[in-house]
DNA sequence: TCTGGGGTCCTAGGACCC
DNA sequence: TCTGGGGTCCTAGGACCC
């Protein structure tokens, strides 16, 4: 069996754990750049308040039903994600963090202990240990323990626990279970079955399986096979990332080179420092740029290279150097830039980094990288940067309502009055 | 005026190679 | 008159997830 546990409604359960006094109150949490909406109280919920809809649109609406607006504060988010992930692995070893609020848990063995119960006491451990509150689907696949943890959420009377243990269990809960709410189907999927009158995940199931495989590819047919109760997918253990990217969007159109040029440099050296910290090389980068794609009358232009290095490297001068090579290439002057970008790729692991015979990443750079790692970690990010950068960092990210990093910095831990 | 960022996997077409 | 088959790489985009 396997147990999707979930946070609920995370990032704003975050916001609310060292400030009693928005509890019954509707929050929302803003993206990047105080852009979107992308998370909410299930107050804000119940304002009508939708995921992903741009903040600025709603700030009449914010300001009329006081909804508690924040900057995401991913230092928090974080550190509160591995306190829970870490109590949870107290419950098996065999555990799967599937994202900053989801873990997959396998359970081996159990056959003579009640699943319900294991996951009441999941909530209560979760609960006492960190103030986050949790649900928790059981089922025999993944995809099915997405669906039980979506009944929990659903059905107060659950308790906030749901086991799917049984033929009979299945068979009632995907004869009415809608296709709307299934992970693995989106959008997209969503429209073409419902226009073919598929609205139920048993409707779903008995399609042809070359019809699934055709539209939705392999990754449908095996979500077909999980919902159906057949196990197709297992746990995925931690693996190294394959790629790793930095991008942004910027506050204004940028319509001078050097500008744009700064910000690859910049993210660059990002990408860099991500490599290092996971000891690895890249061997491919990818840098793209876009003009403004939320302003069709404004002229588009959207481009994207991928370079192959010389050398593998993670020193940020000379991926810095390669980017601006790629930038270069696919710059094109009369438009407006609103985003780019920089991905490193085919990433392989410091100890298998292939050696080159005519050139290579210069070693005096590690020795330079480690020194600045030490100081930026010590210091805080970005206090030492290449020359290339802002050093007067003009640019900032929008973050006008950030709240405290309650658990990570001494200097903004929680003060009480007594 | 204002619209996130970071991932994965899959597919299609064009250029090019032998 | 009549013009193959198999492969890779790159760019681009589609779909999904959080």
């Amino acid at each position: 069996m396997f147990a999707l546990v979930d946070c609920n409604n995370f990032y704003a359960s975050c916001e609310r754990l060292f400030r009693p006094d928005l509890v019954g109150k509707p929050i929302v949490v803003l993206s990047n750049n105080d852009g979107c909406v992308i998370a909410r109280s299930n107050e804000a919920k119940a304002l009508g308040i939708k995921m992903g809809v741009p903040a600025f649109a709603f700030d009449g609406l914010f300001k009329q039903q006081k909804v508690h607006v924040f900057s995401s504060n991913y230092a928090l988010y974080g550190d509160m994600s591995s306190r829970v992930m870490s109590i949870l692995s107290a419950f098996t070893p065999d555990i799967e963090v599937y994202s900053i609020d989801e873990s997959f848990l396998r359970f081996d063995g159990f056959d003579y202990f009640s699943l319900h119960e294991i996951g009441m006491k999941m909530r209560k451990a979760v609960s006492q240990g960190t103030g986050i509150p949790i649900s928790v689907g059981f089922a025999p696949t993944k995809a099915l323990a997405k669906l039980a943890n979506k009944i929990a959420k659903k059905r107060p009377e659950t308790g906030g626990v749901y086991v799917i243990d049984s033929v009979e269990g299945l068979e009632k809960e995907i004869a009415t279970f809608t296709i709307d709410d299934v992970w693995g189907i989106g959008p997209q999927h969503f429209k073409r079955l419902k226009g073919m009158g598929i609205k139920t995940v048993l409707e779903f199931t008995q399609l042809p399986d070359q019809w699934v495989k055709k539209h939705m590819s392999i990754v449908g047919l095996r979500l077909k096979r999980e919902l159906a109760g057949i196990r197709t997918l297992d746990l995925e253990e931690a693996k190294p990332k394959k790629n790793i990217a930095v991008t942004r969007s910027f506050n204004e159109n940028y319509t001078d080179f050097e500008k744009v040029k700064e910000r690859v440099i910049t993210f660059a050296t990002i990408c860099a420092e991500r490599l290092r910290q996971q000891d690895s090389y890249c061997n491919v980068i990818q840098v793209f740029i876009h003009t403004n794609n939320f302003r069709p009358d404004q002229p588009q232009y959207n481009r994207m290279i991928t370079v192959e290095l010389p050398f593998p490297t993670n020193s940020g001068i000379e991926l810095a150097h390669f980017a601006v090579d790629a930038l270069n290439r696919i710059y094109k002057t009369g438009f407006g830039y609103k985003k780019a970008g920089v991905l490193a790729m085919e990433i392989t692991p410091a100890a298998q980094a292939q050696r080159m015979i005519f050139e290579n990443s210069d070693p005096r750079h590690a020795q330079l990288m480690a020194v600045m790692d030490k100081l930026n970690k010590a210091l805080g990010q970005q206090k030492v940067k290449l020359a290339s950068q802002d050093l007067d960092r003009v640019w900032k990210m929008k973050q006008e309502r950030l709240s405290p990093r309650y658990t990570t910095r001494w200097s903004e831990i929680i003060t009480i009055k007594c």
